[in-house]
DNA sequence: CCCTGATTCGC
DNA sequence: GCGAATCAGG
């Protein structure tokens, strides 16, 4: 797998797209354990698994023990259930950021609309859909376009240059 | 058996 | 750095 900057801009579109690794293999015509292999080594955000070696199995498996000071304990409330979220749709609705994003607290079960800085600024998906950490490109989007130059280059995929995905 | 993602380790 | 093999869970 050549890795190149496009191909990895699609691996993180496809990986803040929420899909599978084995989907995103399939999309870009490598395997899942190429997929995961490169995400993890890109840091890119880690997506609930199925399965925690240590951490998890443990803390299952004891109650609480005692952990007074390590209780610093990484209190993950992101839900993350795999989003439904077509991410890069060029959607229009200028829903102002009304209320700030709450951290802790639950979000509400009901999906609202994604929304980006303001109507002109590109809408590419950065992150995870579902954490607070989610958020849209910042950069000013292209001519009419919903997206960046840099972004609109990866949306609108060249024919000429879909060797990856040519399924 | 199908799927999921994470880690390991020879290359 | 890469990714198949493997692990581990649903």
């Amino acid at each position: 797998m050549d890795w190149s900057a496009e191909a990895i801009e699609q691996l993180r579109a496809l990986w803040a797209e929420g899909h599978s690794t084995a989907e995103i293999g399939r999309r870009m015509g490598i395997s899942k354990n190429a997929v995961v292999g490169k995400a993890h080594r890109l840091h890119l955000p880690a997506r609930p698994s199925p399965i925690q070696r240590e951490q998890a199995a443990a803390a299952s498996a004891a109650p609480r023990p005692v952990a007074p000071a390590a209780s610093t304990a990484p209190a993950v409330p992101a839900p993350a259930p795999r989003p439904v979220a077509q991410a890069p749709a060029p959607v229009e609705s200028v829903a102002r950021p009304a209320a700030p994003v709450l951290r802790a607290a639950p979000p509400p079960p009901v999906v609202r609309p994604f929304q980006r800085s303001n109507a002109r600024s590109c809408c590419w998906p950065i992150g995870e859909p579902g954490t607070p950490e989610f958020r849209f490109c910042t950069s000013e989007a292209f001519a009419g376009k919903p997206y960046c130059l840099e972004h609109a280059s990866i949306a609108y995929v060249k024919a000429r240059d879909r060797r990856e995905d040519a399924a």
